[in-house]
RNA sequence: GGUCCCUUCGUCUAUCGGUUAGGACACAUGGUUUUCAUCCAUGAAAGAGGGGUUCGAUUCCCCUAGGGACCGCCA
C-alpha cells in the first residue's frame, strides 16, 4: 500500500472561509487517521487576483484551527514550467492541440448558445483541423482532447459511483495563449508530482476531476482515489463564499469563539461517528473516516457553534481557559492588567458559567478589569436611601470581616435584611450595583471575594452611591 | 437550458430490510437558585410525494416534486 497523501490546495485570492478550513481539516485528519502526510498548496497562478496577505490569513487560519501541513508549503505558480512541460507531452503525443479561435469567437459563441438556450460547448473547431490554416499572427490555446465516446465512471469515496457521458466534456484549454498552464492541467501534475493518493474537496470540483482524470489516463499516471465532499450551505441554502458574513474564522475567533470548539463543530458538520458529538483532537484523528462523510450538503448553526463552544469553556482545563482569555482580551479587546489577572484567574470558575464565548467572560469579568466601577445609567437609579443605608450598613458590618468567604459574609448580610426588615434582594441588588456598575451579574459572595477587601471597601465608599 | 448531486424533527445527525425512528443544539414546561445564568427533569418535534421489489420498507429500484453544484484563456 502507497503511504496516503492529502493535500489541501487553496488560491490565495481571498479569505479563506469555513468551508475551507472544514475541508482542509478533512484532509488533514484523514492522512493523520491513516499515518500519512498532509501538504498545503498554494495555487497562486492567478497573478493578478493572488495575493500575499490572503497567502498569510490562509496559512494563519490553518494553523489556528490546528491544522498542520507536513514540508514546506507548496507554491504552484513555482512549479509552472512542469506543468508546461507536461502540456507539451500531451501535444506531443496527440492528446492536445493547438486552437487558433480568438476569445472573442468564443466569446460569440457563448452568447449565441445563450440565446438559443442550449448549453455551450467548445465546438472543436481545430480538434481536426490542419495547422497550415492557422491564421497568421495569432497565438494559439493548447487543448485537451477529450474523448467523445462512451462514458467514465468516477468511483468517489463518499458519493459513490458516478457516472457522466464523455461528450458532455469540453476539449479544455491547458495552455492559455500567453503560454501558461491553467488549472486543470497544474492541478493534475502537480497532485501526481507530490503523489497525492487522495484528493477531497468540495462538491463543486465534480467537473474538474472528470477532466483532470483524463489527464492522468492520457499520461498513464496511477489515478488517485477522489472524494467530494458536500458543501456548507448558508442558512438560506446557497453554497458558502467569501463574501458572507461570518464565514472567516477571524469573523469567529473576535467574538470569543475557540479554536479547539470550531473545529469539533466543523467536524461533526457533515460528518458523524454514532452519536459522539465531543471530540478531542486525537479523538477527531482516531475516529475520522470517509464513510462518516455525509451526502447532503449542511447549514451553517450558529446557535451549534456558541453551545459547542460554551461546552468547551466549562470544560477545558482552567490554565488553559485562562491563557485562551487573556490573548482574546490582548487581541480584541484590552489586555487585562497584570494586577487584575490573579483576581480574574481565581475568578474563572463562577465568571466562565454563565459565559457561551470568551467575549462573555470578558464582560462578565469587567467589573474585576476596571479601576472603577461603570454604573449602568438605569441600574443606579435602584440605589435609594433604603439602599444606600444598606450599602453603608454592610461597610461598617464588613471592616471588621479579616478572611473573605461566603461562612464569613453570610451572616453579616442576614444580619442586614433583619435589621432593614427586607429580603436577599433588598440586600444583595445594592450591593451588586455598588460594586458592579449592574444588577446583573455572578453571585454577590463571588463579587466580594473576587474583589478582595480593599477594592470592596473603595467601591462601597464611592461618592456616586451617596 | 444541459450535466451531475442531494432529500430523516427548525438545525446537525443515528439507523446500514424488522426500532415505541435514537442522540445533540435550539425551543417549551417544571424544579434548584440571591439577580442573570448554570444545573436537573419532562415535553413537543422528522422519514418530500407516488409507484414498485419484499412476508416486511426510512432503508433497495423507478418516477415526480423540491433544493443544490457546475457550465471561465478563475482556481
Amino acid at each position: 500500500m502507497k503511504k496516503v497523501a492529502t493535500r489541501f490546495a487553496p488560491s490565495p485570492t481571498g479569505p479563506l472561509h469555513i468551508g475551507g478550513v472544514r475541508t482542509a481539516l478533512f484532509n488533514w485528519l484523514y492522512s493523520k487517521n491513516k499515518k500519512g502526510s498532509f501538504y498545503l498548496r498554494i495555487e497562486d497562478t492567478d497573478k493578478e487576483r493572488s495575493k500575499d496577505k490572503y497567502k498569510e490569513q490562509i496559512v494563519k487560519s490553518l494553523k489556528w484551527i490546528g491544522v498542520e501541513n507536513d514540508g514546506d508549503e507548496y507554491i504552484q505558480s513555482k512549479k509552472i514550467n512542469d506543468h508546461i512541460k507536461v502540456a507539451n507531452e500531451l501535444l506531443k503525443n496527440g492528446h492536445a492541440y493547438k486552437c487558433y479561435c480568438s476569445s472573442d469567437e468564443i466569446e460569440e459563441q457563448k452568447q449565441r448558445a445563450k440565446q438559443k438556450k442550449i448549453p455551450y460547448i467548445y465546438d472543436r473547431k481545430w480538434r481536426n483541423k490542419n495547422e497550415s490554416e492557422a491564421p497568421k499572427d495569432s497565438k494559439p490555446t493548447i487543448r485537451f482532447k477529450s474523448k467523445i465516446n462512451g462514458n467514465t465512471i468516477l468511483k468517489d469515496l463518499v458519493q459513490g459511483d458516478v457516472q457522466i457521458d464523455n461528450n458532455t466534456i469540453e476539449d479544455f484549454i491547458i495552455l492559455r495563449n500567453d503560454g501558461s498552464p491553467t488549472y486543470n492541467l497544474s492541478a493534475s501534475v502537480d497532485d501526481h508530482l507530490m503523489n497525492i493518493t487522495h484528493i477531497i474537496r468540495g462538491d463543486d470540483h465534480k467537473i474538474n476531476t472528470f477532466k483532470q482524470m483524463q489527464i492522468y489516463i492520457a499520461m498513464k499516471w496511477e489515478l488517485p482515489s477522489f472524494a467530494h465532499i458536500p458543501l456548507i450551505h448558508t442558512t438560506e441554502g446557497k453554497k458558502l463564499s467569501k463574501r458572507d458574513k461570518a464565514s472567516t474564522l477571524d469573523d469567529y475567533s473576535k467574538i470569543g469563539i475557540m479554536s479547539d470548539a470550531l473545529r469539533n463543530y466543523l467536524l461533526r458538520l457533515g460528518w458523524s461517528y454514532k452519536d459522539k458529538e465531543i471530540f478531542t483532537l486525537n479523538e477527531s484523528i482516531k475516529y475520522f473516516n470517509l464513510e462518516g462523510i455525509g451526502k447532503s450538503p449542511s447549514k451553517l448553526d450558529m446557535s451549534r457553534i456558541l453551545s459547542m463552544n460554551e461546552h468547551y469553556i466549562k470544560n477545558i482545563d482552567e490554565n488553559h481557559l485562562f491563557n485562551q482569555l487573556t490573548e482574546y482580551c490582548k487581541l480584541y479587546k484590552s489586555e487585562i492588567k497584570s494586577d487584575k489577572k490573579e483576581k480574574i484567574k481565581k475568578s474563572l470558575p463562577f465568571l466562565k458559567n454563565k459565559a457561551k464565548t470568551l467575549e462573555d467572560i470578558f464582560n462578565n469579568g469587567q467589573y474585576i478589569m476596571v479601576d472603577n466601577v461603570n454604573f449602568n445609567q438605569e441600574d443606579i437609579k435602584l440605589i435609594d436611601d433604603k439602599a444606600k443605608k444598606v450599602i453603608s450598613d454592610f461597610n461598617t458590618k464588613f471592616s471588621h470581616v479579616n478572611k473573605l468567604s461566603k461562612e464569613t459574609l453570610e451572616p453579616i448580610v442576614n444580619e442586614l435584611i433583619k435589621s432593614n426588615d427586607t429580603n436577599f434582594k433588598g440586600v444583595g441588588q445594592p450591593l451588586r450595583i455598588a460594586l458592579t456598575g449592574s444588577k446583573f451579574g455572578p453571585g454577590i459572595y463571588d463579587i466580594i471575594i473576587s474583589l478582595g477587601k480593599d477594592e470592596v471597601r473603595k467601591r462601597l465608599t464611592n461618592k456616586k452611591l451617596s
